[in-house]
DNA sequence: GAAAACTTTCATTAATTATTGAAAGTTCAG
DNA sequence: CTGAACTTTCAATAATTAATGAAAGTTTTC
């Protein structure tokens, strides 16, 4: 395959990643820019960025930091130039690891918070109305909460320890 | 806990919900339609829901729809009424199963075969970026693949199978 | 078959979220 | 210092998504 058909089926895979990434919530810019540097041989300047996805300078700033705050992404400085270089995390299960360490932190914990602090209260257990309303939101707490641990141990453990074992028992 | 007290926690609890649904990519509405459903005691109509949340009926309408489409309420019909009743899956690992089946549907598949399709071009070897491509493609495509298939495992098991075997090898 | 009782649709409007780009801020070399 | 090279901010605008409510559609009853 020759560079230009190449460089057609990298924008396209990258177009329809932030495509999908609308679907799960992401915006469509960070989406892409992060499958523009999965797939980027070198780190790449926000320029180069910008270019590439068309978007502006503050669209790419704003979407770097996103990124950098995640943790799936990291500035690079080279020696002797002052623009700062981006480069992702390309390992696989460092990505689902972090991304899991994200999600429970930003998504699941709220959650629990809520879920919790709901169910804590001194409730009447003579009406079945507050007696379901604490048996459902202490149902839901401690199923979130192990499935919270669970994933918790998955994300924190070795790829090597943990996938063989899953995919033994459930596949 | 007088009943006036209770209410006002049942109704913070919903509120909050939503505001949660929204940052899980879930519209505000649709999560508090589906925790007002999950706390109620008894199947609740359009009017009663629609009065309870402050929301129109075509919100209403729409929200109710789609939950039924994800398969989390149900249609109640009570003969000699006229009006549609629904009830929420109250079971929390039922829930969790169907959560779990609909966003592989709706959210992995796509990934996967975009992910799929991508890589399996025929790229030549000798040039790095064509090769890196292909190389971080098959392995985002075999992991999430694993991990799709564990998730259809594990939602597709009883709870009293799979539960008391992850906690005991994860905690 | 006509009216009542209900549900669904959909054009319009409102609310939210993403994007732009110019201005302000920062850092560093000379 | 000062200016050049770069990054960040943010008010304004655009794009997207959610919500409204009246009108159209459907089903049942009499």
């Amino acid at each position: 395959m020759n560079n230009s058909e190449f460089q057609a089926i990298r924008m396209q895979f990258i177009a329809q990643w932030g495509t999908l990434g609308s679907s799960w919530g992401i915006n469509r810019t960070m989406a892409q820019i992060h499958a523009l540097l999965m797939v980027a041989v070198e780190p790449m300047h926000t320029n180069e960025i910008m270019e590439e996805l068309k978007v502006s300078r503050g669209n790419a700033n704003t979407n770097l930091r996103e990124l950098i705050g995640w943790g799936l992404i990291q500035r690079i400085a080279y020696p002797g130039n002052r623009k700062e270089y981006f480069e992702a995390e390309k390992d696989v299960w460092t990505m689902f690891c972090i991304i899991a360490r994200e999600r429970k932190r930003r998504e699941i914990d709220p959650a629990l918070k809520l879920l919790r602090s709901s169910s804590a209260k001194e409730l009447n257990s003579k009406d079945p109305a507050q007696s379901l309303f604490n048996r459902q939101l202490t149902e839901l707490a401690d199923f979130v909460s192990s499935a919270d641990r669970i994933l918790g141990k998955v994300a924190g453990s070795e790829k090597n320890k943990v996938m063989p074992f899953l995919l033994k028992r459930f596949s």
